[in-house]
Order: structure tokens, then C-alpha cells, then sequence
DNA sequence: TTAGTTAAATTAACACTGTTAATTGTATAA
DNA sequence: TTATACAATTAACAGTGTTAATTTAACTAA
């Protein structure tokens, strides 16, 4: 990598290190070209040297942020023996990952797409990040024959989909209203996708 | 109601309609308060005399669309059983709605309120649309033993959090990437979900 | 070192957005 | 007919993303 790649991918990182600071902190609401570039150190318009306009910038934090969340899981999940819980145990990390910090959760799933085609791999990375957050804890249910195999492929989706609209109800429109009220309904119905029967 | 109240009713109802014109045909980011005022001709400083904010305005559209959506349903569904079938056929004919209108959803889901503490009704009507859209249908279940009472309860929000996440999904971020990979995993999910065994 | 060239960073400008203040027009009451 | 109240309009403000024109900085050749 040459001088000029190196002074490239160093100016993009501060551009984009401003983004997720925005993102973290006040949220997608307060994202401007302006407020970035002024948390960067640069005028706004040079920001345009870099990225061709501003969603191509913000939608180029959503891997770091992936990686990020996937710490938070490993983190939160690392006392949680491997097997049915242990799914259970990502997909309420994963949860509370993305209610923790909301701005985050608006722009993998609530931001519109300058251009959806050109955006096409990154809304696959949005899409099956949450199966590879929890593939190698599926493996070891099918591996270990605690879940049969076309079980799990139900699961998955329903587990995806589930905690996806819960979120969506509870950070868009405050339902359930209270965040008690939200883990005891994930707590119910992940027990029931996962089939986990308690006394 | 006396004349003063008609006509204000009258003056609002053209800034509405304008609005929802709007939402159903560009969508939600061709909605600006001057657009609506075009339409709804009058000038863009006429809608504040009427409506506090423009996301008072749109979100007073809610009402209107889900009038809309319930009449869709009901001739979507009007050929289906009643029993758990017909629980299915609503939920699909909601999404087709959703993904018909795909600015409608935006509206209802993605849309945000300026003052969520005084728009709490409206996210109440929203959350709650989709149960009040099928209730006959669950109690018709109940009361011919079709489903027992605790597992109704359990199905209900994994129904509901589920078309919600897929139409999320699908909508946002094109995926699946085809409508038909879409109903077919609909499909699948729903009979898992409402315990319905294919041979 | 100086002059010329090239690239990057900045300012100015444009076309939008929502919202409010000031102004115009209109209908009714005295 | 004039005065008053009110509704509708235009003008203006502060903000947005983006592009063109301009300035600044860095590097090369003489």
C-alpha cells in the first residue's frame, strides 16, 4: 500500500471515527456533514474528496460497529454454558446492544440507502449479522443433537425476526413501554421459538 | 359542531389527503410541507395555521390507512375459513398491504415522532393494529378449542413481532431478495408459528 | 532558492428543508 | 362605509446535502 492509500484510509478513518461518535452519542437524528466534519477537524466540504456523499460515509460504520457488537456479545454471554441457552443468551445481548446505543440500530435498519443496489453488500452484512453472531452456538445444539437440523433452520429465521420487530416497536415507538416489560416478553417468547419448557 | 369547526375539519381534510396522496404514490421522502400545500392548494404557511408540526400532519394519516388496510384484509381474507387458516391469511394480506404501500409503512414503523411522549396514542394505535386486526379470529379459535387460550397468548406477539421484522427486512433492505422468496419464507414461518402441519 | 505545477482544503453558492414573523387580503360587525 | 378580526400569503431565517470556484499547501524543475 502506497503513501497516498495510506493518507487516504487515515483521512476516511477520521471522518468516519467523527460518524460513529455522532451515531454512539446523540444519535442518527444529529448527523450532518457539517457536524462531522467539524468533530473531524476539516471543512465539510472536503469530506466529499472521500466519500461520495454522506450515507456512503455512515454506512461505512456499520462493520466496525459489527465488530463492536460482537464483542459486547462475546462479553456478556461468556459465563452462559454452550447449548439452547447459550442462543438465548446472544440473541437478549444482541437486544440490549443495540437499545444501549439506538442510533446504532437506526442506521443498520432504519436508514435509507442512497443507492440500495450499490448498498446491496452492506444490507447483506446488516441481514446476516445476526446468524453469524450465533452460527457456531447452532452448530453445537445440531452437532450434540440438542436441536435436529431442520428444527434449527426454523428457529434461526423466527429467532431473527422476533427480536428485529421487538426492537423496532420498543426504540421507533416505545412499546412495550417499559424496558421490564420488554425482556420479560423476549424472555417468554425466545423460551417458546427455543422450545425451552420451564416449571 | 358549528361552522367554524366544519370548516376547519374541511381545511384539514385537504391538507390530509394531499398528504396521504403523497405517502401512497412517492412515499415518505417526497413528503415536504410545501409539496402538500401544493397539492392540497393552499400555500405552505396556510398548514400551520391548521396542524402544529408536519409530523402532527402525517401521523394523522394513521387513522386513515389502517381504516384502508382493515377493508383490504377483510377482501383479501373473505374466501378463507374462519379457524387458523384464516389467522394466516390475514397476516399475509397485511403484508401485502405494507409492501403495496411500502410508504405507509414507513409512516407507521420508521417514521419519527417529533414529540413521542404526546404522540403515544398514535404508537399505541400502531402497536396494537395488527391484534385488533385478527382478535375475532383468535377468539374463534379459542371458543371452538381450536387453540388453547395459552398458547393464543403465545402466538399472538410472535406473529405479530415476526411480519413486523420480515416486512422491516424486505422493505429497508431487500431482503429476501425477491417477493417470492419473501412469501415463501413467510409461508413457512407462519405455519411453524401457528403449529399448522403440512404434509 | 525560486518559479511552476498539481493536488487538497476551503469558502461561496445553490436548491432544498421546516418553521415563524410580517404583510396582504377578505369577510363580517358597527 | 369604515373598523375589526382573521385567514392566507410572502419574506425571511436557520438548517440540510452537494457542487463549483477559489485559496492554500506541497512537490518538482530550473
Amino acid at each position: 500500500m502506497g503513501n497516498k492509500e495510506i493518507q487516504e484510509q487515515r483521512m476516511k478513518g477520521y471522518f468516519i471515527e467523527a460518524t460513529k461518535d455522532i451515531l454512539r452519542g446523540e444519535g442518527l437524528k444529529n448527523i450532518s456533514v457539517r457536524n462531522i466534519a467539524e468533530r473531524a477537524g476539516y471543512s465539510y466540504a472536503t469530506l466529499y474528496n472521500y466519500f461520495s456523499d454522506v450515507k456512503d460515509l455512515i454506512f461505512e460504520c456499520v462493520i466496525d460497529f459489527q465488530e463492536e457488537c460482537e464483542v459486547f456479545i462475546k462479553f456478556e454471554t461468556k459465563k452462559t454454558q454452550p447449548g439452547i441457552e447459550k442462543i438465548k443468551a446472544v440473541a437478549k445481548a444482541y437486544m440490549k446492544y443495540f437499545i444501549q446505543y439506538t442510533g446504532i440500530f437506526e442506521l443498520f435498519f432504519l436508514e435509507k440507502t442512497s443507492d440500495l443496489a450499490r448498498k446491496q453488500n452492506t444490507a447483506e452484512l446488516i441481514y446476516t449479522f445476526f446468524d453469524k453472531a450465533c452460527v457456531e452456538e447452532w452448530d453445537y445444539c445440531i452437532q450434540n443433537k440438542i436441536i435436529k437440523k431442520t428444527d434449527a433452520e426454523l428457529m434461526k429465521p423466527a429467532v431473527k425476526y422476533l427480536i428485529t420487530g421487538m426492537l423496532l416497536f420498543y426504540i421507533n415507538r416505545r412499546q412495550p413501554a417499559s424496558y421490564k416489560e420488554f425482556t420479560e416478553l423476549a424472555e417468554i417468547q425466545l423460551n417458546n421459538i427455543l422450545k425451552i419448557k420451564k416449571l
